[in-house]
DNA sequence: AATGAATGAGTTTTCATTCAT
DNA sequence: TATGAATGAAAACTCATTCAT
């Protein structure tokens, strides 16, 4: 009634807790009215499906870390740092916001394939600077595609490891840690 | 029909297709009535629910490949080759079964709190290496939970992208190249 | 429609008379919620399930009947009066609400095991007064459980003549007959 | 396969116990099969149906019961001893084959419609006891369903009772008390 | 007579979405 | 904008019965 926004970002927020505690296709949009203290109706005048919810949710943040990931990175000069950056900013972003981290990796199984290629997404941030490395020279000619992988996997899976209580939090403390690794695997001898 | 056992097979066969292109919650008992050429009422002779399906034919799997896996590993003496013989066996495995290593995947996540943290549990097996790695000092010291996940992400991760598109197949082409990366993500010396 | 106490109000008459026409067991919520000019989803805007209908119509009713039966008899100084009223109230709810009377009755049999014996319950409230009776010697001593039960027997029985047609209607015009039949049962020698 | 008329005997006897443990609708003839040891296509050898079950198991249970109430009552003399040892025999009834008494209880609600009002039926014979003592002079003149009813619930309730806790068994040890309770409900002065 | 796998119509229940207020 | 009652299509599941062996 009163404030639009207001109710829209309660709808954000508790939708993001519950499909995360349930998951999507486990999370009513009873639940999410709920939740958001809202009529089940009103959901309507704000999202037009629970669908463009979720992909409101999952586009939105998904761009923006993208995005952030690569103006943290811009900002350095060697690969090694670009990559330390990046990592730093995967674990601070899980540590700030867990909830919202934890929708994203689980929101991208039923987002992926609609997910396109280009600069807004985390995966291909680190795949373009993968592939300027090589080129540069820092470190050795493999496929970007696996490199990429490679890196956001040494990243993603101590991330669930953590959800799940099989890696101590915080994730930040593993920042070097991982940076270190990915910068290894990556056969870069430039190491921290 | 009247053969029970091969009934069963097909619903196996034609659930782990279904699940692995549409999702468990995409997936509808008549789709998987109709799939494998029975009644609906028939799927509730060999399985009391569809998550009991669900279950069946995860823990099934995923406890058999824990279990392959630990005995690939036991062949071998040395750490470096102890990892070499599960990577290995991981990408076989995705090569040779894509549609069920894609299931175990993505059923995880609706699995992994069931999941118990026993040695049916290839997440487990990696782990426990590890820590014997450690013990023999074929490693450096560090918390074994971050260091099985980091594994685990050098290899799933790159799996996910073979099924993206983004790596090109066959999964078995890396497998040198990955294990050589978790041994040095790892901090081992000893690389091949 | 949007009143919902009206709906509401449509579903339990409805159900009540099929109920008693074809049990619990054969009316499906279709025929609920057709006989009620509903959708069947509408159904359980109202009731969590249709047993949860079924238990609501049972113990609202039993319970209120129950209150009836007491606040009768309590205006009654006598066990005489009190079971004449009693008797009385008995004969003019089946012949005020022979639906509702008749559901309470075949209801029982699958609600009975989720009685209560407490004051909530007709049979207990008869057995209360006997008691009281006994103790200031109106009758003679004798098990309350088998009194009650046989003056219960004394009413119930021929409502189910009534409804089977071995009994002539209305059912109040046996009243006293039956009233005095359960004194005499009880071995009272004030009767009417 | 060996004795058709054993597995027959099992599936009645089983049947029996299920039906007053579950109620006739909750017993599945998987049900049915398991607790008779049997498979579930084996019942449709010995029976056309669920349904030609319950009413077999009703109608020779019912006619038998109703025979031998007017066998014992033709070897008495007056009405009160009929009576006597109508309820006597209902009493023994009872407490001999609690699981008979019960199914056939219950089994009324479902098979009365079809019960025909002649001398294999219970009411009937009490029916026609109390008209022939009403012709004789024995007690006073009254509309017969009423008063056979009448005696019927002195009998039926405490039964109930009995089933549910409120009335210590044996049943047997009431039988003069009902019977003397019946003799007084219909108004004769003949007591015992 | 016996088996038990299979059937399929029917049942209860769910839930994203619509609509009258 | 907000409400919340109502919808209806579709989901999971049940079970008496049939049928090939």
């Amino acid at each position: 009634m009163r404030d639009a926004s207001e109710t829209r970002r309660k709808i954000q927020h508790e939708a993001l807790r519950l499909f995360v505690d349930r998951g999507v296709g486990g999370t009513t949009t009873r639940d999410l009215a709920q939740a958001a203290g809202i009529a089940e109706g009103t959901l309507y005048r704000h999202y037009e499906s629970k669908d463009a919810l979720v992909w409101d949710l999952f586009s939105t943040h998904y761009a923006t870390f993208a995005h952030r990931l690569t103006a943290r990175a811009s900002k350095c000069e060697t690969f090694a740092a670009k990559l330390a950056a990046i990592v730093a900013e995967f674990c601070r972003f899980f540590d700030a916001e867990p909830v919202l981290f934890r929708f994203l990796m689980l929101a991208q199984h039923q987002a992926l394939p609609r997910i396109t290629n280009d600069s807004d997404n985390p995966v291909e941030v680190v795949q373009t600077i993968i592939a300027t490395a090589i080129g540069r020279g820092e470190i050795p000619a493999q496929p970007t595609g696996l490199a990429a992988t490679m890196v956001l996997g040494l990243l993603l899976q101590p991330a669930i490891g953590l959800v799940y209580g099989r890696v101590e939090p915080p994730f930040s403390q593993y920042a070097e840690t991982i940076a270190t690794a990915c910068l290894k695997a990556l056969g870069s001898d430039h190491h921290a």
